[in-house]
DNA sequence: AAAATATATTGACAAATATCTATTTGAAGT
DNA sequence: ACTTCAAATAGATATTTGTCAATATATTTT
């Protein structure tokens, strides 16, 4: 259950650039295509790609695609992942019975 | 309120390091000196000074002096800001009028 | 004051990362 | 089939980062 140091660094490791908070907080809005998104940021279209691979590698973020278009948008499960990794990483004790 | 794309990486940059995520592992046991760190970990003893001061700079982690030993522990307030910043960060809606 | 010890700082270097241009892949429309 | 358009990949480069050895700083002990 408990996760590798290296697995839990996949998940920050995409949330230490300020471009992908960037690209996070568009997705907050909802389902966004590539294009769309590269519309309201300052790097090229390689760039982009390259920050989505990392975001979807991740798990916070997932794409989808239709016909020539990639959509993504933020996936509960893999938030919900990153909140619980960043709380069992910081909660005082592994074994918690949970009865609070 | 709401942070800046830069000040969200300087948390979690703290967090993208597999040493860093084993330190913070080490302290979830406790408050410890640094050298009672470093004999559990596999670097020099610059190396573990670099990376207490990001993560104390990130917040999650709070240095104490005592007399030549240094005493780091986590900071519950700064892992609260920590834990709050990542659900902010991926919430449905960013305009809660929150005067709950 | 001098020696010993814990930690921080400096400077160097290798590895990782973010970015770009150029090209390729793949899907749609003509 | 050819063209067009969106996205991915490749390769190059500059910057950032993690690490170490050497040194400096600060505190305690003798």
């Amino acid at each position: 259950m408990s996760m590798t140091e290296k697995q839990i660094t996949v998940i920050f490791k995409a949330l230490c650039d300020e471009n992908r908070v960037k690209i996070i907080r568009l997705l907050k809005n909802g389902e966004r295509c590539a294009c769309k998104l590269l519309d309201e940021l300052q790097f090229t279209q390689p760039t982009l790609s390259h920050h989505m691979k990392i975001l979807c590698d991740s798990g916070l973020v997932v794409g989808r695609k239709d016909g020539k278009w990639m959509y993504y948008s933020l996936s509960k499960q893999g938030i919900k992942n990153a909140v619980d990794c960043l709380s069992d990483l910081t909660s005082a004790t592994p074994n918690q019975t949970n009865n609070s």
